[in-house]
DNA sequence: TGGCTCATGTAATCTGTTACATGATTCT
DNA sequence: AGAATCATGTAACAGATTACATGAGCCA
C-alpha cells in the first residue's frame, strides 16, 4: 500500500486538476487549502520524488520565458491511487487549537488574560471570515465548472465554522466577569 | 527557554489543578481535551521526566490500596512556567480535516462519493454534539468553582462549532445534485 | 543595483504516534 | 479463572517544519 501520508494525496489531487511544479503546488496549498491543511517545501519536494519513483506522476522540464522548471503530470496509476484514497472514509479530523488550550487552563492566570486570548482569536476569525465570504461569492458564479463546486463546498465550511466561532466569542466574553 | 512543546504545558496545566499520575493525565486529556487536543503515553511519560529534570514538577511515590504509583506535583517554578506560557499569545490554531481534503478533491470521483463523506461527517458530529451539550449543562451547574468555568468555555466552543458544522452539512448536501 | 518573487532542494530537528513489553489489581 | 483496567515505560517509525543553500529573472 506504500505511503499513506496525506501530502502525497494532496499533490495527486492538485495534479489531477492540472500540471504543476512543486512551487505552484505550494502556492495552491497556501491559497486554497490553508484553512484546513498546510504543507512546506520540505515535505512537497521529497514527496514529488517519491511519487515519481512509484510512477504515480511523471516529471518533465518546461521552459517558460527562458526559465527552466520541473513540471509534474499525474499518470493513470496516480489517478487510480487518488480515487482509491477518496473512496476510503476519512479517518482523522483534528482540531488543534492552542487558543482553546490557553482558555482551558486559564484558571492559572485569571479571566482578564483569558479574555485577551478570546479577543485575539475573534479578530483573527473576523479577518479570515471576511476573506472567505468574498471567496464564496466569487465561487458561486464559477460554480458550473465542476472543480469549483468542490472548492466552494470547503469555503462554505469555513464560513459556517467561523460564524460559529464568532458566536462562541460573544457568549464566552459574556461569561467572563472581567 | 527550554522546550516549548505543548504536551509539557498541558501537563503543567493539569498539575496546576491537582496532583496526578501520568496515567491520570492521559485520562484527563482523553476526557476533557479530546475535542481539541490529544496525547499518548509515548509523549506523556517522557515529558514528565523532562519536566522533573527541569524541576518544574516533583515526583513522589504514593501507595493507594497497596498499589504503588508515581504521582507528580507542580513546583513554583512549574507554575511560573505555565503562567509565562499562558501570557503569550496563541500561535497555532490548526484544523486538519481529512474530510475537507476529500471534499476538496471530490471532483476526481464525483458527487455521490463526496456526499458519503459529508454524511459520515454529519453522523460523527451529531454524536459528539449530543455528548458536548450534556457536558455544557452539567458544567453550568458547577460553574461557581473557577476551574469549571474555563472547562465550560471550551465545551461551549465545541457546541457552537459543531452546530456550524451541521449547518454546513445541510447546505453542502443541498448543493450536491446526486 | 538592490530587492522581490520564482524555483528547487537538503539536513537537522521536532514532536508525536504506534506497537510492544510488563505486571499488578479489580471485577464478574 | 479470565477479562478488563490500572500503571509505567521504551523503541521504532512517521511525518512534518525550519533553516539553510543556491541561483535565475523581473522590476523600480
Amino acid at each position: 500500500m506504500a505511503s499513506e501520508k496525506k501530502i502525497n494525496q494532496v499533490i495527486l489531487g492538485f495534479l489531477s486538476h492540472e500540471d504543476m511544479t512543486g512551487y505552484e503546488i505550494k502556492k495552491h496549498i497556501d491559497s486554497s487549502l490553508h484553512f484546513f491543511w498546510s504543507g512546506s517545501y520540505g515535505s512537497i519536494y521529497p514527496a514529488l520524488n517519491e511519487l515519481e519513483n512509484e510512477k504515480l506522476v511523471v516529471r518533465h522540464n518546461v521552459s517558460e520565458n527562458g526559465r527552466e522548471k520541473l513540471q509534474y503530470t499525474i499518470t493513470d496509476a496516480g489517478k487510480m491511487r487518488l480515487k482509491e484514497w477518496l473512496a476510503r472514509p476519512a479517518i482523522k479530523d483534528e482540531l488543534h487549537y492552542e487558543t482553546l488550550l490557553k482558555v482551558f487552563f486559564g484558571g492559572a492566570v485569571g479571566e482578564k488574560e483569558t479574555r485577551v486570548h478570546i479577543e485575539n482569536f475573534e479578530k483573527k476569525v473576523q479577518r479570515e471570515l471576511a476573506y472567505l465570504e468574498v471567496c464564496v461569492e466569487q465561487l458561486k458564479n464559477l460554480c458550473e465548472q465542476e472543480d469549483h463546486k468542490y472548492y466552494l463546498l470547503t469555503a462554505m465550511f469555513g464560513v459556517e465554522t467561523y460564524k460559529g466561532y464568532l458566536r462562541w466569542c460573544e457568549s464566552a466574553k459574556a461569561l467572563l466577569t472581567v
